[in-house]
RNA sequence: GCGAAAGUAGCUCAAUUGGUAGAGCUCCAGCCUUCCAAGCUGGAGGUUGCGGGUUCGAGACCCGUCUUUCGCUCCA
């Protein structure tokens, strides 16, 4: 594997993961949809087993934290709180000369600016000339000072109609017709103006119009907030309390690549954790090292993640920081860990003009709580778990195989069961042992090709248990174990398999060691 | 979005200067087989990503388009 170029092992995954029914391209028979990947029959069982170890972990065996499932779509006021609606809806357009971009909103205005210099240049000249200046009149009665100002009031007319109208081809004809050049290129070689909108939207309703626009939320994270107090009174939480949820967003992301690490539409697990003001870097830190060692536990390598903390903060953190892995393609961000401060929770106090406060009753005082998010991508968990365990192992004899050596609480099947040969009676035996342990594990069940071909196929998935009914087990009722990472086989009692799958491959044991 | 590379069976890849789309593996049905992908027989699977064009003839050449990867750019 070391003489593996990094790209090379990247596509290695990415073709593994199609050819073994862990992720597909969306809508592949129409030739694909960019940046949107579904999760096949064994990705979806992994993906699920990961997402499940993330509950556990945060709800199950914390008594101050609950879960819940908020709706995609969201009141629209939501994201005009969150600051996400201002932020992410500008009109861009590229110069194709110099490469920059642009916003097209900011390039007018910035030539209406310069209009207006001009302007006030007039006046100060008048001003100079004469004495007892009246600016105002001078401004109302000069010929060239109304031009320029009948000038910016087309402009400005225009422009918002254009906005208005949602007609981005006009925006641009303005550019051109006010000759707007590139400030490094100075040329006049635009880009048709695209309208970047972070966030994909619909509307609700038989008729489509403005009123009635409807985002699918950019992050999940709104819908702890808007909940806050339900959850808060219903469940009767006193601080510290954390509310935690899995859950899609969709980000209309400008460039979206990398195969599953940056999708249109992905998951989230995340948690908001609800403190008093003042004591959010003590447990912003305890959620940072929390969260580390749970990335820890999995086994992947302690090596393969770092911190990153955040030098420049978004404007409603006071602290921030990453847990990033080292990905195929470098150390990128798999975690966000947040203090938000009360900024959301104080934007849906303001926009629904409804109180958003905890009732301290040691202090007997009201206050808006201050937060910690954790917040973590499911899918570049998932990429994080594959990519880590995908292995190319050299056998004795210059022999070599394909592994996943995932974690086996992870695993997709915890056990496949084969009979040795399909003959004597050793299929009954191995499918009766099957139809025993699927109610409480996943279990596969294979009588096709030589077992050694059986084992390599499980290697594949990651299955990290193989259970093989031979002549021996008709008579003595025991059967051998194969562990796929060391290969090595054990003999053990029927009798005794469900107790060892539990072991070996139970959440618990993960959970335990947290 | 810009630039580069790529796209042929489920996978990995062939196909001579443009001349009948093929192999290995996989998969399926059998046979054989007492523990690590390697035996035998038969079978399935392709409008060469898609759409145009040039040509007597295109998997190959040209144009467009879609998708993927890489670099830049962007990124709460």
């Amino acid at each position: 594997m070391s003489t593996i170029k990094p790209e090379d092992f990247f596509k290695n995954i990415i073709s593994h993961c199609k050819e073994y029914g862990f992720i597909f391209q969306s809508s592949e028979i129409y030739d694909g949809l960019s940046a949107v990947y579904d999760y096949g029959q064994m990705g979806a069982e992994l993906k699920k087993n990961i997402r499940d170890y993330w509950w556990k972990a945060m709800v199950q065996i914390h008594e101050n934290i609950v879960g819940i499932d908020a709706a995609i779509f969201m009141h629209p006021t939501t994201w005009k709180a969150s600051g996400h609606v201002d932020a992410f809806n500008d009109p861009l357009i590229d110069n194709k000369d110099s490469k920059k971009r642009y916003r097209a909103d900011v390039l007018i205005e910035e030539h209406v600016a310069k209009i207006e210099d001009k302007i006030n240049k007039e006046v100060e000249k008048a001003a100079k000339r004469f004495e007892n200046f009246d600016a105002d009149m001078f401004r109302s009665t000069n010929a060239r000072v109304k031009e320029y100002q009948d000038k910016i009031d087309s402009i400005n007319i225009r422009f918002k109609m254009a906005l208005n109208a949602n007609n981005l081809d006009e925006v641009k004809q303005i550019i051109l017709d006010l000759e707007i050049v590139c400030p490094i290129s100075g040329t006049k070689n635009w880009t048709d103006v695209r309208q970047f909108n972070l966030m994909f939207n619909t509307s609700t309703g038989a008729v489509t119009d403005e009123s009635n626009i409807i985002y699918l939320r950019p992050e999940t994270a709104q819908g702890i907030f808007v909940n806050y107090l339900n959850v808060q009174k219903t469940g009767r939480m006193k601080l510290p309390f954390g509310i935690a949820q899995t859950g899609k967003a969709f980000r209309n992301e400008i460039v979206a690549r990398q195969f599953i690490f940056r999708m249109r539409e992905f998951e989230q697990m995340e948690m908001q954790f609800f403190v008093k003001p003042g004591t959010e870097m003590d447990w912003y830190e305890y959620w940072k090292k929390a969260r580390l060692n749970w990335h820890l536990s999995l086994g992947l390598g302690a090596e393969k993640y770092r911190y990153h903390d955040h030098l420049k903060l978004a404007h409603y953190a006071n602290a921030a920081c990453d847990i990033e892995h080292q990905f195929p393609f470098g150390f990128k961000e798999l975690e966000g860990i947040h203090s938000r401060t009360d900024f959301d929770l104080k934007q849906h106090q303001e926009f629904s003009g409804k109180k958003l406060q905890y009732f301290d009753s040691e202090t007997n005082e009201s206050y808006v709580p201050y937060v910690v998010e954790t917040s973590v991508g499911l899918d570049r968990l998932f990429l994080s778990v594959l990519a880590s365990s995908l292995k190319e192992e050299a056998l004795e004899g210059g022999d070599s195989r394909t592994v996943l050596n995932l974690p086996p609480a992870l695993a997709p099947y915890k056990a496949a069961v084969f009979p040795l040969v399909k003959k004597d009676g050793l299929p009954e035996l191995a499918e009766s042992i099957m139809k025993d342990l699927k109610f409480d594990f996943m279990v596969a069940y294979d009588e096709k090709d030589t077992v050694g071909k059986r084992y390599r196929r499980q290697d594949a998935i990651g299955t990290p248990f193989c259970i093989t009914v031979d002549h021996q087990s008709l008579e003595d009722k025991t059967v051998t174990i194969r562990h796929r990472d060391t290969m090595k086989q054990d003999r053990v009692a029927i009798a005794d398999l469900h107790k060892i799958l539990t072991e070996k491959t139970s959440i618990n044991s993960l959970l335990r060691a947290l």
